[in-house]
DNA sequence: ATAAACCGTGACATTGGTGTGAGGGTCAAG
DNA sequence: CTTGACCCTCACACCAATGTCACGGTTTAT
């Protein structure tokens, strides 16, 4: 199928598919005319793709182990583990950082509240 | 005092200094040769400035209520407010986002490890 | 044969605070 | 007068996936 039916199909971009491809995820063949020829692998595959972007791994990462995850199951590729613990260690600590502001800006608005009942004053 | 000194003071690069100014943060007066001059008061704004960034405040939204708070309480600005709720309520839905990336992420390494209790297998 | 709907590549914009380097003034001390 | 430590502006790089042009070739249907 041609990249405007696989965009159709997936929901993906013609634009990100482009993308990658260049990133080495998806390889089509290409035709005579230089159109982009993918096999219907390649829907499932993109699906696979968008689940692990929106795990927050880089194209970068997926492409380490895409190969792989794709004709076995996750616990037979290696690379994949660290990589989800490595993913998990960032994510535990992003939300601590915001853990920590959120708790701040909670107290300042309690002082703001605190402070000012019901007037307000203009600058 | 002029901006290397300001700098060292504050701990705050020069480039983030004058890219302050640039946004509207600091308004330091110019010497005949054209250095900056900053007012003693300038390392207070600068400490204030680094404070509302860390809350993940943009420069834009901070330039919008720094002149009032540095004269006034914050409860006295009403530009204040509004804008802590708005990030709070950025920071609690990015929060969010990261919670169900976070199980999710849990749920895929548990099935790995019950899947692979030690036996490994290259690609 | 012509228009509409595809496809291709290349390249710049986005986000936003900061790093960094080029190229060039200013000034104080030796 | 020279050296070194300041200062100035301008501008590109970064991170990373995606949007969006421009410009041009191909295919399909009328």
């Amino acid at each position: 199928m041609k990249i405007g039916e696989l965009a159709a199909r997936t929901g993906v971009s013609i634009r990100s598919l482009r993308y990658y491809e260049e990133q080495g995820l998806l390889s089509p063949l290409r035709s005579d005319n230089g159109y982009r020829e993918f096999s219907p692998l390649a829907e499932e595959q993109v699906r696979t793709i968008q689940l692990y972007l929106q795990l927050g791994l880089s194209t970068d990462q997926i492409a380490g182990f895409l190969h792989c995850v794709l004709k076995n199951r996750e616990a037979f590729c290696n690379e994949v583990l660290p990589i989800y613990r490595e993913k998990l260690a960032e994510i535990d600590s992003q939300i601590q950082l915001l853990q920590n502001i959120k708790l701040n800006l909670e107290d300042r608005i309690r002082s703001i509240l605190d402070e000012r009942p019901e007037g307000q004053v203009e600058e």
